[in-house]
DNA sequence: TTGTACGCGTTATCAA
DNA sequence: TTGATAACGCGTACAA
């Protein structure tokens, strides 16, 4: 055995082709004779040549085979989160075709007190990178991110000309729910939001807060409910959560005199808390009071209840921005896609209680 | 603008410096006086040059800053996990030093009939890869990555001699559990495991079911049960799910006569549900029934129960194999660890009954 | 402190 | 069907 090892010019070499020929049986571009595949697959074999090394080919291609996805926050509470894992999949699915896998990357330098991109970000061979939930935080990565001319796709955040977003009708969607909930007569209505900003404790909200969201996801769907209850009471959750839902839902049936009769809640896993809640408080739900989610995924656990809530494609989010990854990599345009939610009654909303 | 990116040459050559010079700026291994420095880094700023391109560098450093974890099943599925969760967290951590990135690969060629490695495992600039869970599957991906003499570490599997494992003490700390059960006087105990094969539908198993388990974790665990109760009955769950751990909960409790007095689950998702269904059968716990689980994570909405349960170190187990791979990198020699659970004392296990 | 020269391992292009 | 040639863009001895 060599010290360093085989390359494709020493296979070649043993198989007395040129090392063009010797590339282009790994290839497979271009057509070669059984006899010289034979000699040069043998020759491989003999020298341990597993193939082309990574590094190289990427450079003489220019591409890398690698997709990088960017969050704002550590990976261990972003894959708590069903429905970004969903996506998750939905982009591995889209973007293994090309061939290429995913580079998870965090968006801020865990190690620099100023806000600056990550290193790998910086220094990673990608060939595009999906951000996701790009709110003011990202705003550095995406800077690099282009800077770098790497093609980029942005999910639920807002990225400025040129970029494809991949988008959700959240105002649209959760003021069908609210509408609904109206529709059942329901008028003490109350309502559980996702955090409103990074290191939000929770609890219930001013006007003041509401005026100052910067998740643009809460905001949107708080405003979907602001259009048909401008005046219910908002709670806000620090994080999607069963059991933040249940200390939303303590809270908001703590009084029995001003009690909701429905309670809107921004995500599935806060529907759920907040429908545990009620049976703390001996409510039966939906007969005393009603719960819609928001998402549309199964929550372990939860049964037999079906929640009223909003179905959101997850999985297909992610498999269109591995769409719009392979478009821009093959130079087309990439469109922005704005996906809708399905309104699905379960049975966790009924009529307002006659008194 | 010209058509092609600028180069660290270009930027040399505006700034009136050497390549050598230019590209020592950037990387800052070498003084450099400051006015030169400035120079370059206008010039680069003047031409959009960013730095040097990953691609290229990483062939001429012969490291991509990339390490490949590699799952054996969905990324959706893998995620879903709370204790594989963890585990990444803490190799994300891990490997956040050396300035690398993690990136997601699945072992098998979806696409190919036969089993044979991803494409993408083959043809990613690797520096090293993490297997997970290495059971028969995950062979042709080990045997690829090593055949590329990539460094390799394995986590809850069998790799063969060379190649650090990252272990946990299941059957040991399974045993403790039952052993605990066994204290507090329970006889008729019963035992929920984790999947035994792939494809494995839920349900009760024979002594042949036993003897054919292909999983592990679920071996050794269930080992660890027979090393108290050889004669529990064992019900094998299709999954980690709470709402699998209720399903097995309502077979083990359907009989009043056979009924369990201690349940003893392989994960704690399955012990809540187990719970759940404990409470739905009328039953309280830890009165009427006992149930203990395995893992120490949080079981999100499960309050006010705190599972008795074995706690791994989940993230730890993801620390420890970064530092084996930063370890193997560094061409330090990377031992295997075998951690410990800790048992930990919850409310959901109490003396059996008197009748 | 700066510059020269070379090679990392591959593949696209073109001619034979 | 095969082979010669020339980059791809950079980092690093080593010399100046």
């Amino acid at each position: 055995m060599s010290l360093r090892r085989a390359t494709i010019s020493d296979v070649a070499r043993e198989a007395r082709v040129s090392p063009s020929t010797a590339s282009v049986v790994f290839s497979g571009k271009t057509p070669v004779s059984d006899a010289t595949r034979r000699r040069v697959l043998d020759a491989a074999a003999h020298l341990g040549y597993t193939g082309p090394d990574p590094r190289a080919a990427s450079l003489r291609r220019g591409r890398s085979g690698i997709v990088g996805v960017v969050f704002e926050e550590h990976l261990g509470t972003a894959f708590l989160d069903p429905v970004k894992t969903l996506m998750m999949d939905g982009l591995a699915e889209a973007v293994a075709p090309l061939g290429a896998g995913l580079l998870l990357l965090r968006d801020q330098n865990p190690t620099s007190a100023v806000s600056e991109p990550a290193p790998s970000l910086m220094t990673a061979p990608l060939d595009a990178a999906v951000l996701i939930g790009c709110s003011g935080v990202l705003r550095e990565s995406l800077d690099a991110v282009r800077a770098r001319h790497i093609p980029v796709v942005v999910i639920e955040g807002d990225a400025g000309e040129g970029v494809p977003r991949i988008e959700l009708d959240n105002r649209e969607a959760q003021r069908r729910a609210a509408e609904h909930v109206r529709s059942l007569g329901h008028t003490r209505v109350a309502t559980v939001t996702l955090p409103t900003r990074a290191g939000w404790r929770r609890g219930l909200m001013s006007e003041a807060d509401e005026r100052t969201i910067s998740v643009e996801v809460t905001r949107e769907r708080l405003a979907g409910v602001r259009d048909i209850y401008p005046d219910a009471p908002a709670y806000a959750a620090a994080g999607s959560f069963i059991d933040e839902g249940l200390a939303a839902g303590r809270e908001l049936f703590a009084d029995p005199r001003r009690r909701p009769t429905a309670v809107i809640a921004q995500s599935d896993l806060l529907a759920a808390g907040v429908v545990r809640a009620a049976e703390e408080a001996g409510l039966r739900v939906p007969v005393d009071v009603s719960v819609t989610g928001f998402d549309g995924i199964v929550v372990d656990g939860l049964a037999p209840y079906e929640l009223t809530t909003l179905v959101q494609p997850a999985t297909e989010k992610g498999r269109a921005a591995g769409a719009a990854v392979a478009a821009m990599l093959a130079e087309e345009e990439a469109d922005s896609v704005r996906f809708t939610c399905i309104f699905r009654e379960g049975n966790t909303t009924a009529s307002v209680p006659t008194l």
